[in-house]
DNA sequence: TGACATTAGTATCTACATGATACTAATTGG
DNA sequence: CCAATTAGTATCATGTAGATACTAATGTCA
């Protein structure tokens, strides 16, 4: 049996510490991505640090919240990286959708303008917030408490990238018991009226699927 | 609309980087832990930190390998906490079953005789490769080239904490195409030999499964 | 040697989830 | 009034998951 070295470092590498925050916002079936001009020619995405004393999630929800100027429906870490002698840490953040005419947020696919690497962490957020909507109640903090199930859809289909059938969507959502009907019905220029819902917080469900061998990457 | 500070923090918070390990492997059908004794009476996760230039992940793999003395068969980061100055990365990996009299791994339930917090690390490190086992084929590299799908089954339940359903795993795999028999046979004491099976890599399928409404945690 | 326990592996049935298709319903804009 | 548009439902076929119960092949032990 080889020897086991008990690794214990007093002292670890000394480095900066950084935030860099990626907010996605559902915007007319697609997502945004909070990235405004910094100067003349360039858009950056929100940066800041940790102060003394302060934890990565609160940090980050300040640097969050000081970008966009109000709430972030959901904040949370999804890696971190060295960069030679600072480390960064990437927060992902999803935020209700912004005015049709903000400047701030550009269209996801077209990242790239922002600068290099930022393609990949916006990725990266996008993966992560694709997690959470399978596994909390996410998409109902990014709708006002009244809804329509195709607005509930459609932040569905923005964050996942792609679209759901309606039949299956809504019939999944009744037998979740997750929203009740209200009275109340939103005409929206033409078209039938849609009726209005609201979200029931419930207790979790004891699912457990079966085990699954389709994943969807490479065998590393 | 609210004004916009654009936060370029030019350097961060200045903090000492860590790296702990939570290495586990399936063993008799549950998860046991890689935490060997540092002194008389106490046992510590593997810890350490990384050398100038290197990235997080090979300073993690350096560190568990040398811990184990062996190949890591699955690494991967799980999250950063800020602590004081000390900013501590966490990964989680997955190892080949240890020999059964290995001291120096102790089962899952018992982690709380590690340190104040470890129970924690682990039970995030085990969520993480609960994860990965159904988004990747990780649970082939904890077991030899060939092996019986029983022993299979076994690796799922040891990381998934909670029995499988026999016939439902093997219809799952076999719809899956994942492995081949082989026409060798194995007997393990008592009962019918097992016949033996290789995994057979695959490029990855395009499922879409449905959305899912049925999640696991709170409604935070 | 012949039950019996033990492990491997399969068959069948039910329940449910999913997606395709096609339909009805209610509105706006000509 | 009619077409376009959006909301919402019904039906059907397929696939998946779990329960139950079975067969198959080995070792153990009386």
């Amino acid at each position: 049996m080889p020897s086991r070295p008990a690794t214990r470092a007093r002292t670890g590498l000394r480095v900066t510490i950084n935030i860099d925050v990626v907010l996605l916002a559902p915007s007319g079936g697609r997502l945004a991505v909070f990235a405004p001009q910094v100067d003349r020619a360039r858009r950056a995405l929100p940066t800041g640090a940790p102060r003394s004393g302060e934890s990565l999630e609160t940090a980050a929800s300040r640097i969050a919240r000081a970008a966009v100027g109000g709430s972030v429906a959901w904040l949370e870490q999804v890696g971190t990286r060295l960069e030679g002698d600072a480390a960064r840490v990437l927060f992902a953040g999803l935020v209700v959708a912004p005015d049709a005419g903000d400047e701030a947020w550009i269209a996801r696919e077209r990242t790239n303008t922002v600068g290099a690497g930022a393609r990949r962490l916006v990725d990266e957020a996008t993966a992560a917030a694709g997690i959470w909507l399978d596994r909390t109640p996410v998409a109902f903090r990014l709708l006002p408490g009244a809804f329509t199930l195709s607005e509930l859809q459609e932040v569905y289909e923005a964050i996942l990238g792609r679209t759901l059938h309606k039949a299956s969507f809504r019939r999944a959502l009744q037998s979740a018991r997750l929203v009740t009907p209200t009275r109340e019905w939103r005409s929206e220029g033409r078209g039938r009226p849609a009726q209005l819902y609201r979200f029931v917080p419930r207790a979790p469900k004891a699912s457990r699927r079966g085990v699954r061998f389709d994943w969807l990457s490479r065998a590393p």
